[in-house]
RNA sequence: GGGGAAGUACUCAAGUGGUGAAGAGGUGCCCCUGCUAAGGGCAUAGGUCGCUUACGCGGCGCGAGGGUUCAAAUCCCUCCUUCUCCGCCA
């Protein structure tokens, strides 16, 4: 959510900000005229919840010394009629507020690069030599049902497309990218692992802003009214909502593993084949919560963190900063890593690296002292994928594979896969 | 799933309609003391929202949300969480 009092001093500046993403800023048409009324009610509340205090107490006096206060309690009767009417407006007016200031994007960091669509994505650095081959490579999807190891066409039978069965070693691979990553960012990097709840509340849904704009991304459990996560980073950033952490907790970095649950709901047609766009995939999903001074040092060094992962699998790739057409809703800054796909040609997305600035942490109520007895401020958090496994290996599937249709094992995942070098 | 009990500050905890939500521990400052301990004194309800140039003032806050009442930690309703007994169960 962005800063209300900022949106009191400096509305215009902001609607530049939002108009920069393409956003429709005539809801804040409305937000000056509900702020003030809002304030109004709150005066007029307050100060007949003040009066009904003291009359309150001096009824209380006059009872014990016996004396008649009925003519008080009859006041106070109409008094507290006018409290609850202004308090039902005081909580229309504020719903109203909420339904703007909730639906608002984050306003983009001033480096962000402005464009139209993900065209004007700027490519910072790019990372190995794309593979190439001295025969003619087979998607990802080929090779996985050929080698036995994905089973497209039973998930689909068992639940429907956009699932899929990994079987034998395609199973344990998938594990070995799990265990292999999970170990790199708590060994080398520092971080500590989450296993977290797969199903949340609304609550934090909002809190890292899926809710209330997204509820058509998202699996919903009716009878709980509980959501299947669309992304570790959901329960992973709420872990401490609501807490006022000692600024010498910070930063707080987390890893986590989950499956990752979304509808895709108008992507229809989008990648209908293989692993890259499934309604189920697993994450490792990489969060840290920090100092805001030092938000934009932590982005690049959680987007080094998954980068490393791919230096390490050798699979080449390229890092982007997104343009603002691209920028996610709560981002103010985002860096993607696109890994090579031979068979489509094409750099595809396989982590993204955000610094939410404080938007997340007004949402969720994300707190730290930077010093004792010091004021709460809101900490910064940033989340990136560290990273997507089913992308991951479709990327080893496609950039490691032979013309006898087998396919390598990167070095790094060996130990994981009981030694075994090659899947054939 | 069914029955019981509970949720008050950093911790423990009193409080069944009426002035500022007891008390203790802890913490901070001070006294005493050669130093430490013990002892004594004072302070300590976080937060947040609003008003105010400011010093300040006020509202809300006893798990959450509603309700009754002039007045709610206290009475009523719904929900959440924890403990516990029974049943079921990976």
């Amino acid at each position: 959510m962005l800063d209300i009092k900022r949106l009191r001093t400096n509305l215009e500046e902001v609607k530049e900000g939002l108009v920069k993403l393409g956003e429709d800023v005539s809801s804040l048409d409305q937000f000056t005229e509900l702020d003030e009324k809002r304030r109004t009610l709150i005066v007029k509340t307050e100060q007949l919840q003040a009066e009904r205090n003291e009359v309150s107490q001096q009824i209380a006096q006059m009872k014990r010394n016996k004396e008649n206060a009925d003519d008080a309690i009859l006041r106070m009767r109409e008094v507290g009629e006018e409290i609850k009417n202004f308090e039902t407006e005081l909580r229309e007016t504020e719903e109203k507020l909420d339904q703007i200031l909730m639906r608002l994007p984050n306003t983009p960091h001033d480096s962000v690069p402005v464009g139209e669509s993900e065209d004007d994505n700027i490519e910072l650095r790019v990372w190995g030599e794309k593979t190439t081959f001295d025969f003619e490579p087979k998607p990802h999807w080929d090779l996985g049902t050929d080698l036995n190891i994905l089973d497209f066409e039973r998930a689909a039978k068992v639940t429907g497309s956009r699932f899929v069965f990994y079987r034998g070693l395609g199973a344990r691979l998938e594990r070995a990218v799990i265990s292999f990553m999970l170990d790199l960012h708590v060994d080398e990097h520092g971080y500590e692992e989450l296993l977290p709840p797969q199903m949340v509340n609304r609550t934090s849904l909002k809190g890292t802003g899926q809710l209330p704009k997204f509820a058509e991304d998202l699996f919903h459990i009716e009878e709980q009214d509980y959501f299947l996560i669309p992304t570790a980073e959901v329960p992973v950033t709420n872990f401490h909502a609501g807490e006022i952490l000692d600024g010498e907790q910070l930063p707080v970095a987390f890893t986590a593993y989950s499956a990752n649950f979304r509808s895709e709901a108008g992507s229809a047609g989008r990648d209908t084949r293989g692993l890259i766009r499934q309604h189920q995939f697993n994450k490792i999903e990489l969060v840290r919560l920090v100092n805001p001074e030092e938000s934009y040092n932590e982005l690049e060094k959680l987007t080094a963190h998954a980068e490393k992962v791919l230096q390490l699998l050798e699979l080449p790739y390229r890092v982007v900063a997104l343009c603002t057409a691209d920028l996610g809703f709560s981002s103010a800054k985002t860096y993607d890593l696109e890994v090579w796909m031979p068979t489509q040609n094409v750099y595809r997305e396989i982590s993204s690296c955000s610094n939410f600035e404080d938007f997340q942490a007004r949402r969720a109520n994300l707190r730290y002292r930077s010093e004792k007895g010091a004021k709460p401020a809101y900490m910064h958090t940033l989340n990136g994928s560290g990273l997507a496994v089913g992308r991951t290996v479709a990327a080893i599937l496609e950039n490691y594979q032979q013309e006898d249709g087998s396919v390598i094992i990167p070095e790094a995942l060996r130990p994981y896969m009981g030694g075994k070098e090659v899947i054939r």
